[in-house]
DNA sequence: CATGAATGAGATTTCATTCAT
DNA sequence: TATGAATGAAATCTCATTCAT
C-alpha cells in the first residue's frame, strides 16, 4: 500500500516559518533586493526586510551573518541573474547587423524590467564596488556580451558591414550606456523634461533610438 | 559718524567660527557636498560635516533647518553650478559639426571634473527626484543644451550635414548617457574589466568614442 | 538468545551523533569546561560549546536543562576532580615537614596543570558562589586538605619542628593563596613585569619559594 | 558692582543631566566601576550603567566611544587609584621591619577597601590582559611598591634582620597573593568553611596571620 | 551667531531557548 | 536521542536633532 509519506508531497505551498530553509533563504532574498533597491544600502531597514518576507529578524542573521553579508547576497543574486540571462542569447549564426540588433535590444530589456540591476550598480558605485571587489563569485562571473560583441563585429568588418577596428569593451559600454542612463535616472530626466518617459511608446521610441545610434556607428 | 560695522572690511581672511555667516553658509555647503557625495542622503552623517566644515553642528541647523534642508541646499548649488557652466558655451557662431563636438566635449569633461553631480544625481534618482521635485530653484534652471542642441541641429540639417528629424532631448539623453554611465560606475566597471578606467589616456579616448558615436548617428 | 544490544560494546569508538549518551554528555562537559573557562559564565556562549564538542545544542538543554545547569555540571565536575586528586594523597606516614612539603607542591602543581580550576573558581567569586552554594554535591566534597594539615601541624608540634597553635585553615588558604593568584593573575603580572612568569623555570622558582615561605612561617 | 555672574559659583552641587560634562563623566565612571565589579565585563549592562549614574545612556557613548572603551576607562581609573595610594607610603626612614610590616597592612587594607580593584582584576585577567595590554596609561604606572621593597630588603639585610637574596618581585607577589585570594575567594571560601571571612575580627585575624607569614619569611 | 553637551527614538546585532521533524 | 531552523527578548550602538549657555 502507498504511503503518502514515503513521496514527497508535490511543492506544496507553505508559509514561512514552517521549517522550509530554502523558501525562508529565497523569502529573505526576494525582499532584501527590493528593500535594497529602492533605499540604497543605508536607507535599507533590516526591519522592514523582515516583515517584507514574513521572516522572523533573527533568520537574516542566521543565514546571511548581517546586513553587509545580505546586501552581498543580493548583488551577487542580481549579477547572476543578468549573466545567466545573456547566456541564454545565442548570436552566432545570425547576421551581424541582425545580431547586434538583438543584442542591444536584450540589454535596453533587461534594464526596463530589472530596475533592481540598474539601482544596486548605484548603490555599489557610491560605496566603490566595495562589496563587488569582495565577491570572488562575481568576479568569476564575466560577462559573455563582450565576447559575443567581438564576435559580431569581426563577423562584420569581414562582410563588410561594420567599420573594422572598434573596440568591443568601448562598444559594450556604450551600448550599456545608452539605455542605463535614461532608466537610472528616469525620476530626475522625467521631472525635468516634464514628461513621463516611462510610458510604454516612449520606452519604444527609446529603444529604437539606441539602435539606430549604436547601429550608425559600426555602419561603414 | 562711520560705523565700523556698516562697512564691509576688506576680504580679511577670517577663521570659521569669527563670526562671518557667509564663509559659515560656504564652509558647511562645501563639507556636505563632499559627504552627500561619498555616502549618499542615507550614509552621510550630520557630524561628520560638521567636522569636516570647522562649524558648530548646531550652524547647520540654524542656516539649513535640518539634513534634508542642507541636501536640498547643495543640489540646488550642484544644479545651478552646471547651468552656469552650460550657459558659458557659445555655440551659435560655430559650425554645426564643431559645436556639437564642442557640445559633447562640455559634457564629458563636465562629468570627469564634477563627481559630485554624477553622483548627487544618483542619490537624488535613488530617491525618486523627491527633492527635485520639492524645489522650484531647479525646475526654473531649464539646461540651455537642450536649445543650444535644437539649434545645431536645424542649421546642420539645413546645411545637409545631420540627419534631419533628430530629437533634441533623444539626442541630450545620450551624450550625457555615454559620459555619464562610464564615469559614475567607474568603480564597478574598472573592477570588472580589471583596468582603471580613469586613468587618463583612458579617459581621453572615452572622450573621442562618444565623440565619434554621437556624430557618425547624426551625419547624413 | 543473545541481543546485541544487552551488553555494551567492547569500547569501540563512536563518533558524536552516534546514540551514546555517556559520551554526548562528556562531550558537552568537556568542551563547556574550556568554554566557561577562557569567557566566564557571562561570556560563555551556548553555540561555541555545541560547536566544540560537535553536539546538537538541543542535546546540552536535554541533558542539562538550561546555560545554569551545565555551568553548575562544570563546577561539580571541576571540583569533584580536585578532591578526588587531593584524597589521593597519603601524607600519615611522612615527616611532617616532608609531608608539608609534599602538600604544597602537590597544591602548586595542581593549579599549574588546572587552569580550570582557578578559572572557574575566580567565575564563581565574580557571581557571589551563587553555584556553590545551590550545589549540595560539592559542598559534600569537603577538602581532605584541612584535615592532612591539622594532622601534620599535630605531629609536627609535637616533634617540635612546628610551631603550636598555627590553624589549618588560616594555613590552608595561604598555601592556596600563594600559587592561586600567581597563577590566576599571570597576564596582568606578566604584562606588568614584562616576563613570561609561566616558563618552565619561572614556575619552578615561584614553587620553591611558595615551599620556603610557608615552611620558613611553621618552623619553631 | 560685582556681578554674581562674574565668579564661578563655588562648588554648588548640580545633578547630572544640568551641562557639567566632569560629572557627567565622573557619574558614568562610578556607575560603571560599581557595574563591571559585580558583573564583570560581559555581564555588565550599559543599560544598568546608565540608569545607575542617572545619565542618557547616549552620553556614554559621548564619552567612552563604546562599552569597551569605558570598561577601558575604568580599569585606567582603578589602576591609577591604586597607584596613587602607594606612592603615599614612605617608608624610607623607618625600621625595616616596622616598614614591612606597614606595607604588608597598606596592601592588606587596601584590598579588603577596594574590592572593585580585585574584582577588576580577575576580570582583567579572565581576558588575558588584553585592556591592560592595550593602555600605555596603565603600563607607564609602574607600582613604587616593588623599589620600596628593594629597599627595605637592602636596609634589613645590612643590618642583619632580613635574610639576603630575597627576589623582591616573588615577595611583591606574595604580599599580595595572601590578600588577594582571601578577598577575592571569599564567597566560595565562607561557603566551604561554614563561617563569614569577612566579619571584622576574621579580618583581623587574617592581617596578622599574613604578616606573620610573610615576616618569618624573612627573619634570618 | 556660536558652542558642545544632552536627548530619545530607532537601528543593528546577539543570545538563550524552543519547535517541528 | 538527535537535528537544525525558528523565536523573542534584550543587548549594544547610532543618529538627527535640541537645549543651556
Amino acid at each position: 500500500m502507498m504511503d503518502a509519506r514515503t513521496t514527497k508531497p508535490p511543492a506544496r505551498r507553505r508559509l514561512a516559518g514552517e521549517r522550509d530553509p530554502e523558501r525562508t533563504r529565497a523569502a529573505i532574498l526576494e525582499a532584501a533586493t527590493a528593500e535594497f533597491t529602492s533605499k540604497g544600502l543605508n536607507g535599507a531597514r533590516v526591519d522592514h526586510i523582515a516583515r517584507r518576507s514574513g521572516v522572523n529578524k533573527r533568520m537574516i542573521y542566521y543565514y546571511f551573518g548581517d546586513k553587509d553579508g545580505l546586501y552581498l547576497a543580493v548583488l551577487e543574486e542580481t549579477y547572476s541573474a543578468i549573466r545567466h540571462a545573456e547566456i541564454g542569447l545565442h548570436l552566432d549564426d545570425r547576421d551581424p547587423v541582425d545580431g547586434m540588433r538583438e543584442l542591444i535590444r536584450f540589454t535596453w530589456n533587461y534594464f526596463i524590467a530589472h530596475p533592481e540591476f540598474l539601482s544596486l550598480l548605484g548603490t555599489e558605485n557610491l560605496h566603490q564596488a566595495r562589496f563587488l571587489k569582495k565577491s570572488e563569485k562575481i568576479r568569476d562571473l564575466h560577462s559573455p556580451l563582450v565576447g559575443m560583441i567581438s564576435s559580431l563585429l569581426a563577423r562584420g568588418a569581414k562582410q563588410g558591414v561594420f567599420r573594422p577596428d572598434v573596440d568591443p569593451v568601448q562598444l559594450y559600454i556604450s551600448i550599456a550606456s545608452l539605455g542605463f542612463f535614461y532608466m537610472s535616472n528616469k525620476h530626475t530626466l522625467s521631472t525635468i523634461f516634464g514628461r513621463d518617459l516611462t510610458a510604454p511608446n516612449a520606452l519604444a521610441t527609446r529603444g529604437d533610438h539606441i539602435v539606430d545610434v549604436v547601429l550608425s556607428y559600426l555602419r561603414v
